[in-house]
DNA sequence: GTCTATATTGCGATAGAC
DNA sequence: GTCTATCGCAATATAGAC
């Protein structure tokens, strides 16, 4: 990255830049005097600003191909669930971009929503809802359970604990030691529910 | 809102459009010809752009009050915690555009997060936890239970049903006809989890 | 491949008429 | 209170030198 290629470069830039203040938050001029490169270099790469934005959103949402190895793994719905909640807070740490393309994207969709974000998330909750599935047939898990709302409840357990940082920092301590703690608890929680 | 006031017709007409694209996404040129008066009033009734995203902000969150009533309200966890759910199921349908303030101000904050967004989050979250808490202390929900991560995980399921739809709408359906049934089975999922 | 310089458009804000 | 007209600036994109 810091071998003069420029291209990767502008896209790590990019990244932080457009996460931290949005497509529409970011001029390609400041865009690339931070990453230390000519503004004309945007339109030779990536054929403008919309451009670099689609090869950051590509890059980010990439992590998602994951889903399918938790999906071929042998092993049952439980331990899948588990993995898939361990994946998921890993993902937060290792793409702490990605939760704001996720959700600026959800909610101020762009015009490559519907080419990356919508198939990317598609694809891997059905991978989830699959899960649950299973788990009702094998009566592992109770009958009465709606296979995609269960799926969505536990998505967004998890995510919600990274969209609400900024405004629980001061009270909750968000720190990666606590991970394996977390994931104890939202199995917990997700599995066996909050009654004694 | 039809009675030439026009202070009002921007806000309602700023209120979509800024949930829509964002802060950065609209200008005044465009809200003001949207909201069919003239361009120079956003500044008279609101000092610029920024003023009247301020004041759209401000009301959005004002709904958030309402936590204090459950607060108060003489009944038990259980109880309380299906109001929560319920509320804030109705909140997400009579303010559409919500969450996107919500999403886009935690994750690109605007210099208005710390003032409107932060200490409206902070109080409807402490009420929350101290649901949790009570219900630990009255031996009703597991000792184990860390209220701060439980008071998350409950919100997260809730809104991350809202924040999905863009990318689940195909094959979940959303529509208000489905919420009752969703209470029942959040409320379900939350209190005695997935397991048969 | 990379730069500087510039063309063109659109932005937010406001002065001043009514 | 409301409008039109305009100022000054910053935006994206690109032509052309190296």
């Amino acid at each position: 990255m810091d071998k003069k290629n420029y291209r990767e470069k502008l896209i790590s830039t990019a990244t932080r830049l457009f996460a931290e203040r949005g497509l529409n938050g970011v001029s390609i001029r400041e865009l690339s005097t931070a990453a230390g490169v000519s503004i004309s270099m945007i339109s030779y790469y990536f054929e403008g600003k919309e451009g670099l934005y689609s090869s950051v959103l590509q890059e980010q949402f990439s992590c998602f191909e994951y889903m399918a190895t938790i999906k071929e793994r042998d092993s049952g719905p439980m331990d899948k669930i588990e993995e898939y909640i361990r994946w998921s807070i890993q993902r937060h740490r290792d793409y702490p971009f990605l939760l704001r393309y996720y959700t600026s994207e959800l909610t101020n969709p762009t015009r490559y929503f519907s080419s990356i974000v919508r198939p990317t998330l598609e694809k891997a909750l059905h991978i989830l809802i699959d899960i649950i599935k299973t788990g009702i047939d094998e009566k592992l898990f109770r009958g009465g359970l709606n296979p995609e709302d269960t799926a969505l409840a536990m998505a967004g357990m998890v995510n919600y604990y990274f969209l609400s940082t900024l405004a629980t920092e001061e009270f909750i301590n968000h720190s990666p030691e606590r991970d394996e703690e977390l994931i104890r608890h939202y199995m917990d929680i997700f599995t066996r529910g909050i009654l004694s």
